[in-house]
DNA sequence: GTTAGGGTT
């Protein structure tokens, strides 16, 4: 019989290899036992101790130990995302069951720390050092001691601890990148530490910002506490500086302004591989239209030039990017060639390119903005702030020191960018921020401490969108069931409305089908070169209805095909969406099961299963204008111009009246996940909302 | 008459 290595067990030896049954090999990996002397684990302590937040050690933990918040300043390479957790460990923060939890914005980041550290402490990843992420819980209740984690699981956490006792340090990385769930949390953090002053906080982060964040968290004790009560941290913030482990990377400017940033880019790499020595390059552009663009022309040139070009391997990089194109990225560049990566902000925070050491970088980026009135979030080309330019230029120093082309003046750098940029919450729209905030029993929305407030005009725009759901009451509070049960979903909360609803029409099981699928980006993958084969793919599960049934067709394809990718691959499908697709879906059958909501199933019956869709999306609906621009809707509640998305089985169909899901912005309005719809089911569904918002929405 | 910066529950 096999032996495993279980939790709570003793530790493998060397003996533990069995192979007997054809593969469990378990080798131990570095233990931390004294009596091993394995040289992989003098190497890892030396390599620790390397680092630059290692000289910094005892100031942390006396910060740590004294203050409510400590604030750590680090460039990349410090060390701190690994070695605070540790040091915090060493120095017994863990005992008594307590917890050291530490957040990342990204679930990749907290894996790939998580196991490092695991590493590092010699102990098998789960127990001591463990994390979690939504659908992966690597965690050992009683044994895990340091804990990493995702910001949106810790939010999700509060809802059932909402003291987070559990925890007696909580360390917040990447906290300059502010995201919304980063920003959630600060506020929520700032207010559990005036009912737990015990609790630590160490907000970890890039940029000089730090200043602004130790405002926040300054706490003026008016009514200030006795001095006896010392054992209590000072509640005014520390802030400590870490120098980063990167190379010098020189800067280089141009003197007059480029008018065009695709043209530049392009001329800028053909000079650095003519007059550099080898080294990679990495292009920042803004999406992909750029991208091709610029490959295209960078192929061209070098169709004209000398053959000491074709040394050139050129390759592009964005999310949508299938995932084998995505590895060519991380292959070693072949030996005398230089590779060039032309991507988006990815490369700037997500993914790390090694051998990089020429950063060209445009000073562009696309960025969410959101209008509260039009309630529209587009994506528009923006210049790029301070701390971002200095984010892509880094890139170019990570192996040995390197060169950054910035394709526009020094001047416009010194004086005209802005030093950061505007945090993700006064960009968005705010309906799933509000309804977390609601669930965690915060009243006063526009009270509420934000680390950057958004506006006024954003929140009134997203408590009126939830009390027109029935999610929130004319007081503003959570509805009883429906509200606190669309808190609870981990999804959009129009979504979860649907989902809720679709039990009225006896259609949940397809519902949550649909839902599953609109939590994911998309399920094609983006193939622009192959037109043809790709529309005659999405042809053959094309539905009459619209989108939301035509990913009923490609569920049901994908499980007869067993899951197959090589099925996704015939028919331009996404295997590691579509794995997504049912992941979501099995953890939304819990939730419902949780709820007590049967799943039932309407087999053919898609008037149902729309009418569930519009119980969410009513707010969404437009009709066409048969005498305007060909393909042009205006919506019913604001008479805004939209259009079908070319992705959209409906693209070219243009049915009288249809519903959305979500818009997407650029040039025009672009409807994205369309169904058509009967006028009459709207004001069935909502006549509330049609009779006070317009006084004659149908024509009939 | 034709399209997606990056994340997360």
């Amino acid at each position: 019989m096999s032996r495993f290595w279980r939790p709570g067990s003793e530790k493998p030896s060397a003996s533990l290899v069995d192979d007997e049954e054809g593969g469990v090999l378990l080798l131990p990996t570095n233990t931390n036992s004294s009596s091993s002397s394995g040289f992989g684990y003098a190497s890892l302590e030396r390599q620790r101790q390397r680092l630059p937040v290692y000289k910094y050690r005892k100031a942390i933990l006396y910060l740590v130990e004294r203050h409510a918040t400590t604030i750590v300043v680090g460039e990349t390479g410090s060390g701190k995302s690994t070695q605070i957790p540790q040091y915090l460990k060493e120095a017994g923060w863990a005992e008594g069951g307590r917890l050291i939890g530490c957040t990342q914005p990204r679930r990749l980041a907290v894996q790939t720390v998580a196991s490092r550290v695991a590493e590092e402490v010699g102990v098998k990843l789960g127990e001591e050092v463990g994390y979690t992420i939504r659908f992966e819980d690597q965690t050992n209740p009683g044994m895990t001691m340091i804990k990493f984690l995702t910001d949106g699981v810790l939010i999700r956490e509060m809802m059932e601890d909402p003291l987070l006792t559990k925890y007696s340090v909580i360390m917040i990385d990447e906290a300059h990148e502010r995201s919304i769930s980063t920003d959630i949390l600060l506020g929520l953090l700032k207010k559990i530490q005036r009912r737990r002053p015990e609790l630590r906080l160490i907000i970890s982060s890039a940029t000089i910002e730090a200043r602004s964040m130790s405002t926040f968290f300054s706490i003026r004790r008016k009514n200030s506490l006795p001095e006896s009560a010392d054992d209590l941290p000072n509640p005014e913030p520390a802030i400590l500086s870490v120098e980063g482990r990167g190379y010098t990377v020189e800067t280089h400017y141009v003197e007059e302004p480029v008018s065009d940033y695709l043209l530049a880019a392009v001329s800028t790499v053909l000079i650095i591989h003519e007059k550099e020595p080898p080294g990679d390059i990495l292009v920042f552009l803004t999406g992909q239209d750029d991208i091709d663009a610029a490959l295209k022309l960078l192929n061209d040139e070098i169709q004209h030039l000398r053959k000491h070009y074709f040394d050139l391997v050129i390759l592009p990089l964005y999310s949508g990017l299938p995932r084998g194109d995505q590895d060519l990225i991380f292959a070693p560049t072949p030996k005398g060639k230089r590779k060039v990566v032309i991507s988006t902000n990815i490369a700037e925070t997500s993914l790390t390119l090694e051998g990089v050491v020429y950063v060209v970088d445009s000073g562009f980026s696309k960025q969410k903005c959101y209008n509260p009135i039009s309630d529209i979030e587009s994506l528009v080309v923006a210049p790029i702030s301070k701390a971002s330019a200095r984010q892509r230029a880094g890139r170019a120093g990570r192996v040995r020191p390197g060169k950054c082309f910035r394709l526009y003046t020094e001047e416009y750098y010194l004086n005209e960018m802005q030093a950061d940029g505007i945090p993700e919450m006064q960009r968005s729209n705010l309906v799933s921020c509000i309804i977390q905030l609601k669930a965690l029993g915060i009243d006063n929305i526009l009270g509420f401490d934000w680390p950057a407030s958004p506006s006024p005009e954003a929140m009134i725009r997203a408590l009126e969108i939830l009390f027109s759901l029935g999610i929130l009451d004319e007081d503003a509070k959570l509805t009883v069931p429906i509200g606190f049960q669309v808190a609870e979903m981990p999804l959009d909360p129009m979504i979860s409305k649907m989902i809720l609803s679709a039990n009225d029409f006896g259609c949940s099981d397809e519902i949550l089908t649909i839902a599953a699928f609109l939590s994911v980006q998309s399920v094609w993958v983006s193939m622009r070169g192959v037109k043809k084969e790709f529309d005659e793919a999405k042809l053959r599960f094309a539905a009459a209805e619209g989108d939301h049934v035509t990913f009923l067709n490609i569920y049901k394809g994908f499980h007869q095909s067993g899951k197959s990718s090589q099925w996704c691959y015939k028919n331009f499908l996404n295997h590691q969406a579509l794995k997504k697709v049912i992941e979501i879906r099995a953890q939304l059958v819990r939730v419902m099961k949780r709820f007590g909501i049967p799943l039932k199933s309407c087999d053919r019956d898609m008037q149902a299963v729309r009418k569930a869709i519009i119980a969410g999306s009513f707010a969404n609906s437009c009709h066409l204008e048969e005498y305007g621009q060909n393909g042009m809707y205006k919506t019913i509640r604001t008479s805004q111009e939209v259009y079908i998305h070319p992705s959209s089985v409906l693209f070219r169909v243009n049915p009288k009246w249809v519903v959305y899901q979500s818009l997407v912005s650029t040039d025009k309005h672009y409807m994205r996940n369309v169904i058509a719809i009967e006028p009459s089911w709207l004001t069935e569904a909502a006549p509330h909302f049609y009779q006070y918002r317009t006084p004659n929405p149908a024509p009939h």
